[in-house]
DNA sequence: GTCGAGCACGTTATAGTATTACATAACACC
DNA sequence: GGTGTTATGTAATACTATAACGTGCTCGAC
């Protein structure tokens, strides 16, 4: 399943929705503990298409009465991250919602160098290309991060 | 071609040697200007299996009697970056010698866990793939990184 | 119901990574 | 030798991330 409605005009309260839900669905089935600040920072990166960086995501709650220093956003987002809802994207440090549905799964960013919005490609054949080669190699993989830059459809479509 | 000798005991001067040389060839075919900075970081990540950080190799820049100041590692090892004689490896914000003969490439790497040693693996198909979906959906790459952190084999075996 | 253990939150402080801005020096070319 | 370009050096600062510690909340055991 690929999502790349992010580089394209879309309703985007429904991307929200489903973030949500399948976060409230790990609330019953798995019985992860989603605090107000952890729900409230899905909820910022689940409203953008774009990668947050932890400050720009700090700022937010604290103008919303959580508590204004770093361990405040960076717990959440380990948390997140750690349950899967949500990404750290290196190239950028920053993170993004998980868009996508799949449980625990390596995920695949095309981050675009003009408008900066992101889209996770998932269930990605480089990902299982990586981890085979890397087996056969005897090397045992715990976790990766695959990421590309460059030109979204749009972007390129619009170029000078 | 694949380089898995850093997982393994092996003659390290040969690996510095031919990264050396690779890049003298460089100043040769295609006119780039090899300073002393430069060639001194290249040599400092030649040395190395593991991969430095900018303020480790300004320390060494440093004591020797370079600039002392971030922009004097970071300079040079942005040009080396660009000229694909080393690469810069986001999960650890760090760099290494490129140890692929293969000009301009996207480099996957293999980064232990347990002994920080990190695998280059060139021509690899995760790049390939990645390449391919991307284009699929109209997006055009310009750089990637893919990047795995596991246990190499050695560390795989040695295990408790 | 309350006690205790563990988890989550908040704060202060600090560590680690990277860039901007500006001045000087080296080089390449005419 | 003069001039434009590239490289180096420094100071200052911005940005990203973690360590350490205290308090309160939650939940299960009793």
């Amino acid at each position: 399943m690929t999502d790349l409605s992010s580089f394209s005009d879309h309703d985007h309260s429904t991307c929200t929705g489903g973030i949500m839900a399948r976060a409230e669905e790990m609330v019953r089935t798995d019985g992860i503990r989603l605090t107000d600040v952890r729900r409230r920072v899905l909820e910022i990166l689940a409203e953008e298409h774009k990668a947050l960086g932890a400050y720009e995501i700090l700022e937010r709650l604290s103008a919303e009465g959580f508590g204004s220093q770093p361990p405040v956003a960076y717990r959440a987002l380990d948390f997140l991250v750690e349950k899967g809802l949500a990404h750290r994207i290196r190239r950028l440090n920053a993170f993004t919602a998980c868009t996508s549905g799949t449980r625990a799964h390596a995920p695949v960013f095309l981050i675009c160098d003009s408008c900066q919005a992101v889209a996770e490609l998932s269930g990605s054949d480089a990902a299982k290309s990586l981890r085979g080669e890397a087996q056969a190699q005897g090397f045992e993989i715990s976790r990766m991060n695959i990421e590309a830059v460059g030109l979204c459809p749009t972007c390129a479509d619009n170029r000078p």
